[in-house]
DNA sequence: CGATTTTACGAAAACGTTTTCGATTATGTG
DNA sequence: CACATAATCGAAAACGTTTTCGTAAAATCG
């Protein structure tokens, strides 16, 4: 009923506890008549080496730590997905945690993961995290971090993300291709950096192509589970507010549907009254009708290269070698749909 | 630099290991003025006891794992957050493994997992899984075992569900009751018990109230990545095949949606020429135009109830408790909406 | 055949806890 | 004061592995 250990095999086999242990690593000081008797004992056995012992003994433990604002979010999950992937080909496991957009809540699961010794962490931050002690606490503690997405240009580590700012200005530079004269902005909370730099890259379009930056034109959504209402009531205050709009860029897909539907609710029809750009290419955007133009932004890939990020300084630590941090920004591409096709009258 | 240790916080205070570790632990035969000297210390050099000794010592991780076919799914991702939440709330993590609905894949992670020691595995089933050796090997090597959702009833071990018959029998009775004459019913897969219970409930639904059972309005969707297509496919198909058909049930909110934006696309109206009832309460069902009826799926309770099934069986056999098997069937509720909304003939 | 190198193996320490059980000291009782 | 009891403490084993280092036997060589 109790596992197996070295010490049956090696006394059923009558040999020592340390030439099983080197016969089944194939270490080279261990004859291969021995070898093969210790490994097909093993095999009968059903052997597997206690990882409590091992982790003990070796100081890791083959798992990772994953924090993430909401599981139940379509890019998060698609990162997610692409992390566990990534994490299994290496021989990973990854365990995830959590924050609820909550900065006490993201310090406490730093913690619980640096106690339960992890062997590297891999966070998108939390809205809520302006503080960053925890985290460089946690790595002037020797645990290899690297955030994606949510990040903090501040904190000295390597990173994930997309130009935020880039795609916003792409998104919007569009619009204004697509013959919108005048373009509003739906940005997300105040504080995570993203919404800060689609909403710079919505400016710096403007400006860039002689459009007057108008900070009426910018409502507030505070992307949470209500996404989907909070465009809605965008929608409808910006009819109320302004009759002269005629695109709008904004900082979610599920936001965009949302204010979609109130423009169609109310006879508003899209794109030819407004023509609408989202954010981030969610599978439901090119169902809906009008299907909706969007920066497809990658979740999946976003993941893998996170675990990647992150195995390599995991190596890296192992070998001593020095730890170069790395910043790579994965590239995002507008989509266009009918949500913005109108006359076209590219410059 | 290095962790601290017992060790060190004994020789500082030049007292003994044990001594510091059962201070540290409230141990009844020890002072209050050396715990009190311990526990300052230990909190002043920040002490973690080490987790690899610990696991190795009470040979517990208290860690579970997690197998669930997609990760990339509205329902399923509530339940891995239910999951995370209530482990959380009870000192545990999760593990969280993906099996592509593989069950060769899903063979391989019970073993990874097995291998890992986790304390307990929750696990969803591969729509591929029809043979369970893999599940009663684990258990028969003492790791508590709880499924959920898709589950396979052969197999002794906790579980929890829903009565996806029952569920799947109040939809099409909805239908008859909103006045429909023919009713039509998208399946899911063959293979998982769900979608098998969900269309003997739709059949019984029709046979109790004095319908004909007819197999060609039954069309089958293989709900993957192309759910929302194959959803617009069959209902062009079922356009079609049939002009006499007025009520549909359908396995699954997306695949509903799309054959909703089939049915829009040529003109048919819902509910007026047809009524559809989806499954699951997908938050987009209540968002789209005409709002979807639906039996809402308790995914996020399901995960916490599955989580705390394993505790206790996990609690159980630590006290060397005999170990009872439950299963728990969560309630589903009609979800009355828009796309039913006709003329009422309630019998 | 003696010297040297290879080959094959094992003893033992170490990783950091937890827990049993025995020992020592302090306290209480008659 | 002698003795029993209670209060504190610590030695040591155990969990199962990995790895260093030493040694004995076998193989090689001149």
């Amino acid at each position: 009923m109790k596992p197996v250990t070295l010490k049956q095999i090696a006394e059923t086999l009558d040999i020592s506890i340390t030439t099983v242990s080197k016969a089944l690593k194939d270490y080279p000081d261990v004859s291969k008549k021995t070898k093969k008797l210790v490994k097909e004992l093993a095999e009968t056995l059903n052997y597997k080496p206690n990882v409590f012992a091992v982790n003990l003994r070796t100081k890791e433990s083959k798992t990772i730590g994953l924090i993430i604002p909401e599981v139940v979010h379509h890019f998060f999950s698609n990162v997610i997905k692409g992390i566990i992937a990534q994490a299994e080909k290496k021989g990973y496991l990854v365990i995830i945690l959590q924050s609820n957009e909550s900065y006490e809540l993201e310090k406490k699961q730093i913690d619980l993961l640096f106690s339960k010794r992890v062997d590297g962490i891999l966070i998108s931050l939390a809205n809520g995290t302006g503080d960053f002690k925890h985290l460089n606490d946690l790595m002037a503690q020797d645990t290899p971090l690297v955030m994606f997405d949510k990040i903090a240009k501040i904190v000295n580590c390597s990173k994930v993300i997309i130009n935020d700012r880039k795609a916003a200005y792409t998104a919007t530079k569009h619009l204004i291709d697509s013959g919108c004269k005048r373009i509003a902005h739906f940005r997300g909370p105040l504080l995570p950096q993203n919404s800060i730099d689609r909403f710079l890259g919505y400016k710096q379009a403007l400006t860039d192509n002689g459009f007057a930056y108008d900070p009426s034109l910018v409502y507030i959504c505070d992307c949470s589970d209500q996404s989907f209402d909070e465009g809605k009531n965008s929608a409808k205050q910006l009819l109320e507010d302004h009759d002269d709009v005629d695109g709008i860029f904004i900082n979610t897909d599920l936001v965009a549907i949302g204010a979609l539907t109130e423009f169609q609710k109310q006879g508003i029809s899209v794109p030819e009254d407004i023509a609408i750009v989202g954010f981030s290419n969610w599978f439901m955007s090119s169902v809906i009708s009008p299907t909706l133009s969007t920066i497809d932004q990658p979740g999946f890939k976003m993941g893998k290269t996170a675990f990647k990020l992150l195995y390599k300084e995991i190596k890296s630590r192992k070998e001593n070698l020095p730890i170069k941090f790395k910043t790579v920004e994965l590239e995002t591409k507008l989509i266009e749909r009918e949500s913005t096709r109108r006359f076209h009258q590219k410059v």
